[in-house]
RNA sequence: GCCCCCUUCGUCUAGUGGCCUAGGACUCCGGGUUCUCAGUCCGGCAACAGGGGUUCGAGUCCCCUAGGGGGUACCA
């Protein structure tokens, strides 16, 4: 192993496995390691956990890196980059693993156990029948190798167990949540090596944190009961012990329940989540995208580029949920939020998510952006819903800059340009509301005489600018001995076909 | 079941014994501004889970209760 890092840079990691997609839960835990290595100039290392064969999918790893890399958040070490402790998939890694495993049964903190599963089961059910904790009665331990060979002649395979110790207690201390105490007893002889030899998560992880040289171990609270185990393989195999840091996780909207992609149809049933989705169903169904609650829903973090968020307006709404500064600063640059952000400030209960907040702060940040930006932004939306066909010229950029200034903040997230479609029509083409077209049109019996004298104002005036065409309008309003509302209204929707402007 | 953790406005949060008649933000509701909508500006509603202690004094410390959550795998 290469000697421990003489400088204090934190290193930390974040550790996917390719099972699903870029949760947001899970961006939020990234985007706390990626802070907390970056200001002390450390690295940020993401590591592939997929020890477990079975429920890997290679294709799911790529959605992963996408995510990360649209948010900006860059890994310093990992997939496709490399770095000095490649490679980074524990699927990789597993003679490294075996080789540790190995010195744990040499020095007696693990044995071979070579306990048939129904066995195993029975003690269980014991336990549970006499409503005391299950304690493995290490009946099946093999210590010795003739002992081994003896298990072995029945007919049995092993796997290998921790000897977890059955007193005193395990005592750390957390970077969030403080002084952290379990008793030995309560924990289990966890399995660390499968009967066909490969490792699990708990050994592997510790091994990597060791080689990886991480320093900061900060993860969802669901991780904290497993520090006992993997701090008893840490110091059996002679590791200096990383700092843990246990951050909550992030909830449903209004509640408690850690968010989840699954119960997608359950979060529907919150009309601020369901109008999150339909927002950006309507985009993408512009884009021509089919969506499924599958891959489409904001508990992914692939929604918000589909839909066209700002990357820096979720990180620091992510950033703001379980964390604050102070009592009052609520918006950060990505400089900002790397140079204030501390471990100390993170709050110890679980944060709903909240997709009105989320979208205040894309309003904000979105806002911030000048016409030239939001132009950018809003083209690829342009090209993809097929409004506009590469390669533009510059008036067609123009007008898109000209239509942008004008919408101002109706372009929440980029993709709202599209519901300005009609801008790019024919003529011919403008579809009219009905309903307003009733009630602007058919309904007040002097709109068509007004227009229709409008027009004619209209046709006299010599400079069709914004300033002369202002003055016309007042003009005739005054002239006419009628109220602005009178003939805007009906104006509009002979013009635009739409009620609001 | 057992173990552990959490609990301030609807939501995110500030608060580390007196600065709290509890602050900010989002939402919501009024009002001003605007040709409509949006926006913006001004204003408003809204919380210390409950009960016992400790203390001159408790949102802040201790205990109990309740509620919520996590864990309890040859998953991660």
């Amino acid at each position: 192993m290469e000697s421990v890092s003489p400088h204090s840079a934190v290193r930390t990691r974040f550790a996917p496995s390719p099972t699903g997609y870029l949760h947001i839960g899970g961006v939020r835990t990234a985007l706390f390691n990626w802070l907390l290595s970056k200001q002390t100039g450390g690295q940020f290392i993401l590591r592939i956990d997929d020890t477990d064969a079975a429920r890997n999918q290679q294709e799911a790893l790529a959605p992963i890196l996408e995510g990360f890399r649209w948010l900006g958040i860059q890994w310093d070490e990992g997939p496709e980059i490399g770095g000095p402790h490649a490679p980074y998939f524990q699927s990789q890694r597993l003679a490294r693993y075996q080789q540790e495993v190995a010195r744990l049964l040499a020095n007696g903190s693990a044995y071979r156990d070579f306990a048939r599963p129904e066995e195993l089961a029975a003690e269980r059910a014991v336990a549970e029948r006499e409503k005391r904790d299950f304690v493995y009665s290490r009946r099946w331990m093999a210590e010795t190798d003739a002992q081994a060979r003896q298990f072995e002649s029945e007919g049995r395979v092993s796997v290998v167990r921790l000897k977890i110790p059955r007193q005193g207690n395990c005592t750390f201390t957390d970077l969030v949540r403080g002084e952290v105490s379990v008793q030995w007893s309560r924990e289990q002889d966890h399995v660390v090596q499968r009967a066909d030899g490969t490792c699990l998560y708990h050994l592997a992880s510790v091994v990597d944190d060791f080689d990886f040289q991480i320093t900061h171990v900060v993860r969802a609270v669901e991780h904290l009961s497993n520090t006992p185990r993997q701090i008893f393989i840490a110091q059996s195999l002679g590791y200096p012990l990383p700092q843990y840091a246990h951050i909550p996780f992030v909830a449903e909207p209004g509640s408690k329940v850690k968010l989840s992609k699954r119960k997608i149809e359950q979060y529907l049933k919150n009309p601020d989540f369901k109008k999150m989705v339909e927002h950006g169903s309507r985009i993408a169904q512009q884009l021509g995208l089919r969506t499924s609650p599958e891959t489409f829903n904001p508990v992914l973090i692939d929604f918000y580029k589909t839909v066209g968020y700002l990357p820096d307006a979720i990180l620091n709404y992510l950033l703001l949920l379980g964390w604050s500064l102070d009592d009052k600063t609520e918006d950060f640059t990505r400089e900002e939020m790397i140079r204030v952000f501390s471990l100390e400030r993170v709050v110890k209960s679980e944060a709903s998510f909240d997709p009105k907040k989320l979208m205040a702060f894309q309003q904000k940040h979105m806002a911030r952006l000048s016409v030239e930006e939001r132009t950018t932004r809003v083209m690829p939306f342009l090209l993809g819903a097929g409004l506009l066909r590469e390669p533009l010229d510059s008036s067609q950029t123009a007008l898109v800059s000209q239509l942008v200034a004008a919408a101002g903040d109706r372009i929440a997230v980029a993709g709202d340009v599209l519901q300005f479609d009609d801008f790019f029509a024919a003529d011919e083409d403008v579809p009219y509301d009905q309903a307003a077209f009733n009630k602007r049109l058919v309904q007040p019996h002097e709109a068509g005489f007004l227009l229709n004298e409008y027009r004619k104002i209209l046709t006299s005036i010599p400079e069709f600018d914004a300033a002369s065409l202002e003055m016309a309008f007042t003009q005739f309003c005054q002239n006419m001995n009628i109220g602005a509302g009178e003939l805007v209204h009906p104006l509009r929707v002979a013009v635009t076909g739409k009620s609001v402007g």
